[in-house]
DNA sequence: AACAAATGTAAGTAATCACTTGCAAAAATA
DNA sequence: TATTTTTGCAAGTGATTACTTACATTTGTT
């Protein structure tokens, strides 16, 4: 990885997260970035291509982010783990993170499946602290997740901090 | 409002709905209407105008929607309703609820504003009830509204009866 | 040192973008 | 009926789009 690929995909990262992938030109990224336009094609075929080298660069962001819950062994602690994910998340990955919800609506690139270790984790979890329905409180509380998720990216009003202490409360952990 | 307005208006929805603001050109638009393109800027002056017309156009859903929740005195049922919403979307008008959605993305417009009257509602109806946190009880539940809306409208693997079934045993409804 | 491969740029390309202009037909108003 | 206003279209506009080409420089290999 060169110095300049390096540089492109931080701008395109940046700017894909705050106008959107449509309306981010392959100038403007060449522009940021201190580069040739041609460069970004040279390097990744095209702006496409461009697109999914950021996405692989950061899918191991969310391995990590995920492979600690899914790896705990004590129930309570999994689910106190996920309730707590999104303040684990580095203000630094914001862009990352926006990028990813973005996506998922403006093209329809789902990151659902990416989700399925943790969806059966929280199953398990549920499931040994003998819950009616450990699949649908696990649904439940990614469906939580992605909302807290979304609240914190786009900078709503709802204070995340208050929100887990609030959810950890009733979840009695 | 004209005949021709209308079917702009319709093929505009359904494109934007489909594939994006930004990836939806103005002459797209006209195609589908099966009108001249110049048409669109003679009645909605630009192609944010359009948009803003579509917005006009559905907002007036999403208060019918509210209205019939806002209104209702008795708590229990403020819930039962607030849980129930998304089961009564009507499914001609998912090409309006996917634009929602997809807005608050790709561009920044935020429909929070138009949730507050529906906050309201709610932490007067879990206070009501004796919860210990009304107003935490009410973001939470919005936050899964949001989550269920999404879900349904991107196909997901999510099943919403059963998932309002399951809700609705929590609450003790 | 000699050669090949990879990295980089400047200046293009045709196609498409949002939008305008000029003019005709229809509708509303007088 | 005469006149104005609104509705509509065909054919444009310059700017920007994603992408290519031709050529120079740097880097790695033998």
């Amino acid at each position: 990885m060169t110095e300049k690929q390096e540089k492109i995909l931080r701008a395109a990262l940046q700017l894909f997260a705050k106008e959107g992938y449509h309306a981010t030109s392959t100038s403007k990224v060449a522009k940021l970035a201190g580069v040739s336009e041609g460069l970004i094609f040279r390097h990744f075929g095209n702006k496409e291509g461009l697109l999914y080298a950021i996405l692989a660069v950061g899918e191991n962001k969310m391995k990590t982010l995920f492979v600690d819950i899914v790896m705990e062994s004590e129930p309570k602690q999994v689910i106190r783990k996920t309730i707590e994910m999104t303040s684990k998340i580095d203000v630094s990955d914001y862009d990352f993170w926006k990028l990813q919800f973005k996506l998922k609506w403006e093209l329809e690139i789902n990151s659902d499946k990416k989700m399925e270790p943790l969806k059966m984790a929280l199953t398990n979890a549920f499931q040994k602290l003998k819950y009616e329905s450990p699949k649908m409180e696990a649904q439940l509380l990614i469906l939580f997740i992605d909302g807290m998720g979304s609240a914190v990216l786009k900078g709503s009003s709802l204070n995340p901090t208050e929100m887990i202490q609030f959810l950890l409360r009733k979840y009695e952990l």
